[in-house]
DNA sequence: CAAGATACGTCAATATGGCTGACATAATTT
DNA sequence: AAATTATGTCAGCCATATTGACGTATCTTG
């Protein structure tokens, strides 16, 4: 039994979203709003149904969460080109403003984690999270995360 | 920012806890259960404030899942033997077969991911998730964990 | 074109697992 | 004797998830 790596695996977890939770707080918003808006700006012109895929939540349960999103202006809706019954969406400014914040917190604690660790290492500890996601039926997301090569997803800062 | 990495960690860890999910609907437990059922079983005796520092939940929060694992027999509790407000929690046989159950199938994810990773590869993603946890306030389980030389945790199987 | 499938939204009811506040009891400490 | 500690419990609240049903706009297909 890896006891040790099960137990390190919800420590970790549990610091790391930790930090994203506390600063959420203030804005009236929890750990769903910040996954929704997490994949909107990561993956600009998502459609609903890929982030039900993402999330692994019902539609009935991402409506309450996105509407608040939408109605304080941190993700817009535009209709698709192709489909006028898709409703693509894309974070806004403020909507990309508070990703940023939070996945700041998240990459010092990242940063600080890897201190101490070599480029190979830190490969390693990729390939490692990598090797522990399901690949038997990748989203439209995951396809991307997982495909090795240039990244389809919104250019990194 | 580290985004590739952050997303991974998502992933990994809903996959990882997916499995224990499946399993215990089957028992009519959810994630609390298997929780409180893990720590108790690694760390026999452990007080019900200990579990309250290591879930960061409250009593109330805890009691309702604690009175369901002593109702249905997968925990005991013994009174301390120097302080007898104490109640200390033990796993019974079938408490310790469900939590192997449970790790056997997350440690198969993980086996399976340390697959193409050396044993110094394997410290260095040990390593990194240690890293990852806060350490300014470790409660008495965590020390265990992050403390280096023989565990005194239960008998690693 | 009509029928059906699809993408999305929404209403209603329910469950889980968190939370706060208040209070009770037994045992230990001062 | 009084205060503190460890635990339990009652009552209610909130966030986030669920299922099932239904509505509407739009696209696809026979």
């Amino acid at each position: 039994m890896r006891w040790d790596i099960i137990e390190l695996l919800f420590f970790a977890y549990r610091d790391f979203v930790g930090d994203a939770d506390h600063e959420l707080e203030a804005f009236g918003f929890g750990r769903a709003h910040h996954r929704v808006l997490h994949f909107v700006h990561r993956y600009p012109g998502l459609k609903v149904a890929d982030l039900l895929d993402v999330l692994r939540i019902t539609k009935q349960s991402l409506g309450r969460v996105l509407k608040q999103l939408l109605d304080e202006g941190y993700i817009v809706q535009k209709t698709g080109n192709n489909d006028r019954r898709q409703r693509l969406l894309f974070a806004t400014a403020k909507g990309e403003a508070l990703v940023a914040k939070l996945a700041g917190l998240q990459t010092d604690r990242i940063n600080r984690a890897l201190g101490d660790i070599s480029p190979e290492g830190t490969d390693t500890v990729r390939q490692f999270l990598r090797a522990m996601i399901d690949h038997d039926d990748p989203d439209k997301v995951l396809e991307t995360i997982l495909k090795p090569g240039p990244a389809t997803a919104k250019e990194q800062a």
